[in-house]
DNA sequence: GCGCGTTAGTAATACGCGTTACTAACACCA
DNA sequence: TGGTGTTAGTAACGCGTATTACTAACGCGC
């Protein structure tokens, strides 16, 4: 202990922990610089079991092993996260669940961490239920109707109506909607509802054969984009995902249509390559380092006692690129 | 306790912990009722405590916010570490440090966590130095000459002149490079001598004029393909990274150039997106969650006290697609 | 059938290392 | 001399783990 330069472990520790109202400036300095010397840093798990506190946020990513690699963005909102954490002296503990491993309930309950972000896929998810149930400071990245959790996500309708919306204004009339997920994800089903408010508010037509289902990965959108050139070509497509759009715009190029002259094309997510796809693409911005910065902040403000509100839903921008045009004139 | 359910707490750590010979079935299938029906799970910081390891691995990211972001392969990496990690009941704990925050010792120090794989830009890493004399257990991911840690990292120079030869072997002969970043960066310089090396046993010429930096990103490698072009038209390009080589394709097509008629490229990474790029991109595998997973495993090998390889690489694969083709006849 | 060494099964106790009351020592003022 | 701060130390606690200690029950010899 550094206590070994001088004074008690108590000085110590008020020291360091500017705890010390009444410790004259010389004594302070005098810890300090024996710290120093040493090297020394309080055992963490000697605090963490003083305090009844870990100073640690996990966050669980309940996404399948594929997602997880595809995510773009996860990079960003994990450093959004991190930083969220640091600056409350907390760090944040990553738990990427495989398939079927629904246990991360054991790192709240064991005291590893003092709260959770989850993220992904969770319309099955009892182990949240009881969490919350039992008190754990748990917050949802993204949305889960029915949670009792706060949630932090971007408001994917009113994102999707900003696509089509600019769609709609260029001129076009038949516009075709892939999913970025399964509509058992509430997001992508969001982004389908955000796109049939556009085309109903616009009063076009939003058939069923202007839908089709992507999975996350560029090959499923190759795959809708084909169902749905199969069934007559549209004007426009709104891909609710930027990663599932890049194999969309592949299979329109392979069908021998020009992007945007033939098929305006809008994403969503504004993948840092986004930009530098040919063309480049027009896509919704999605705040991904903010996203984990407010999950983050409602986590440690949930962790302290404070009230959070239920659903935080963060903006999103429009970045208009090459993608998108007025229709062309020939028909 | 859960020792509420009949016994005292030596048992139930006995039995917990499987480390209960002596105890009859009887007794241990009580303890573990007791401790199922509460949900009890020791507290971590009191194991921690009392056993001096803190079951964690930190993750130590150096590198900028702007190539983490733009990092395709770090997801994955993650995972493989948090696998290695939970085979040995470990959890991953990640650090994204800030530029000029070179606070990672306190981690370590403070037995938050046991260890640490610490990746990106090192050169001028004193802390690690610091903590690798201290004795703390760790591991680089990439590589750190003269550092006295061991590294896990994928063979670069191999790696680099197997694409290079690929080229070659096409029949190219006026083959340029476009590194993944500054010179400063061992990857960078690797993959750099990688190429020089193809290009001396071919008894081909490697001209400074066909050598040009990027930079991480797609911007940087849009530059770096304009600055060859203005000094006259490659073959073909290897370029060190999949992202910065979008950008040098987006350079490429608006100089009125095909890939792979005019010029080739082969990319660096195995990105997933690079099957989806136009053309889709031939390109070198890095394993990415092996990376992750040997990492961890050293790391894990040190904390236990057992000896680690000074240097483990990974074996990388050539994924040929079409963005490499024989050149044309035209001239 | 008694005494005693064994062994099995479980409890008691001593840490580990901070934090946080609470307390003691000392100086100074009234 | 008693009151009042100031400054720093003492002691209790948090909750496991590991080691030692104890208590039955058991086997065996006589």
């Amino acid at each position: 202990m550094a206590s070994r330069a001088g004074v008690s472990r108590t000085t110590v520790s008020l020291v360091l922990n500017d705890r010390g109202e009444s410790i004259p400036e010389a004594t302070r300095r005098r810890v300090l610089e024996a710290a120093r010397d040493l090297g020394y840093h309080p055992d963490h798990s000697a605090r963490g079991l003083a305090g009844g506190r870990s100073q640690t946020l996990a966050l669980v990513l309940r996404q399948t092993p594929e997602q997880v690699a595809g995510d773009a963005l996860l990079a960003e909102t994990l450093r959004g996260l991190a930083t969220a954490a640091r600056a409350s002296s907390f760090r944040v503990l990553v738990e990427p669940l495989g398939p079927g491993e629904a246990t991360y309930g054991e790192l709240v309950r064991s005291g590893r961490a003092d709260g959770a972000v989850v993220s992904g896929p969770l319309f099955d998810d009892p182990e949240l239920a009881d969490l919350v149930a039992e008190g754990f400071p748990i917050v949802i990245q993204g949305h889960l109707p029915g949670a009792a959790a706060p949630s932090v996500d971007v408001d994917n309708v009113a994102s999707a109506r900003l696509a089509v919306d600019h769609l709609i204004e260029l001129g076009h009339r038949r516009i075709a909607c892939i999913t970025n997920a399964t509509l058992s994800y509430t997001a992508a089903a969001d982004r389908l509802a955000g796109y049939r408010e556009a085309l109903a508010t616009a009063g076009l037509a939003a058939g069923p054969e202007l839908v089709a289902e992507g999975a996350f990965d560029a090959a499923s959108g190759h795959r809708a984009m084909t169902t749905i050139l199969g069934q007559g070509r549209p004007d426009a497509v709104f891909v609710a995902s930027d990663v599932v759009a890049l194999g969309a715009i592949g299979a329109l190029r392979e069908a021998g249509l020009r992007v945007p002259d033939d098929v305006s094309i809008v994403g969503f997510d504004d993948v840092p390559l986004a930009a530098y796809f040919d063309p480049p693409l027009t896509s919704v911005r999605v705040p991904a380092h903010d996203l984990g910065l407010a999950a983050g902040n409602a986590l440690l403000d949930r962790i302290a006692g404070r009230e959070v509100p239920d659903r935080t839903l963060l903006p999103t921008e429009l970045i208009v690129r090459a993608s998108t045009a007025p229709p062309s004139m020939r028909t």
